[in-house]
DNA sequence: GTCGATGCAAACGTTTTGCACACTG
DNA sequence: CAGTGTGCAAAACGTTTGCATCGAC
């Protein structure tokens, strides 16, 4: 149950899976959904719209930002990206093909993806002590990771 | 430990005692500062910049926005006010005299408040199983009220 | 009278919306 | 060639900053 309010399992392995899934709902596959894909697929982490449309490292021809936020949108209601809110800053983008929750740190901006699993008995905890679903898919947990804990102790 | 990671227990029992705070400090208790802090008194719960300016509900003469973010960050720094985001949508503001943490529906908006020893259960299991040390204050958990949760299942 | 606080205006970073043009299928 | 998706411009939103004026002490 608690699986199931995950969302179903999805199938997408690659670039060419999503541009199917695209086009069997009546939709394109533009060279920009082929590049915010493909941002998606290197990248190693949740992403911000800007670095997808190449604002920072040198990664190719800049798309506009436009065109990136309404591609996610797309593919979040496909059910190919998520997005999380990392505290402060910009909103970040990620495939929803792995089951990652984050744990976001505060100070040194280190996000730290666990098995969406391992967060379960948190979850059970708080649905028996307050009868509240917690979603950490969408709002992580933020606070300090080990490194600046130990720092902030000293 | 978990106690002290917390911040000092205030003493700030109404408004005079925040200006006397104010004025030991070399500042002064202007109207605008008086306004900010009776609707943090009134207000049951984190309220938004907007809502202290006076912009909802039909309380008073509206006070700039420019203002309220500028008190609130004073008060902020004299351990008066604390600030949560509670989803999306602007930041709220409550003072930091309650020891509250809390709960943000996503769907109803409801905001419950939790006394913050109640979380520390999870803040340890959390910290047993990821070396990360979670702090709710700032950041808290996101998720689906009783509620919303039984209307969702339906 | 001093210096801190105010209001206004303007800028900020992120995201959304309107519109005419371009490209996919 | 139909109509989806694009870039550009502009706006929306919450928040911050600059600056001249006001007001607390």
């Amino acid at each position: 149950m608690t699986q199931a309010a995950r969302g179903p399992r999805l199938a997408f392995g690659g670039i060419e899976d999503v541009a199917a899934a695209v086009r069997a709902r009546g939709g394109r596959f533009s060279t920009s959904l082929r590049l915010v894909l493909e941002a998606l697929f290197a990248a190693d982490g949740p992403v911000s719209a800007e670095y997808i449309a190449g604002g920072s490292d040198g990664r190719g021809p800049v798309l506009d930002p436009t065109s990136v936020y309404r591609n996610l949108e797309r593919l979040e209601q496909l059910g190919v990206v998520r997005h999380v809110h990392l505290g402060h800053g910009a909103g970040r983008y990620a495939l929803a093909t792995s089951e990652l929750e984050y744990l976001a740190c505060e100070r040194c901006d280190a996000v730290i993806g666990v098995d969406a699993a391992r967060l379960d008995p948190l979850r059970d905890e708080i649905r028996a002590a307050f009868g509240f679903e917690a979603h950490f898919g969408h709002f992580p947990i933020v606070g300090l990771c080990a490194r600046c804990a130990a720092a902030a102790d000293a």
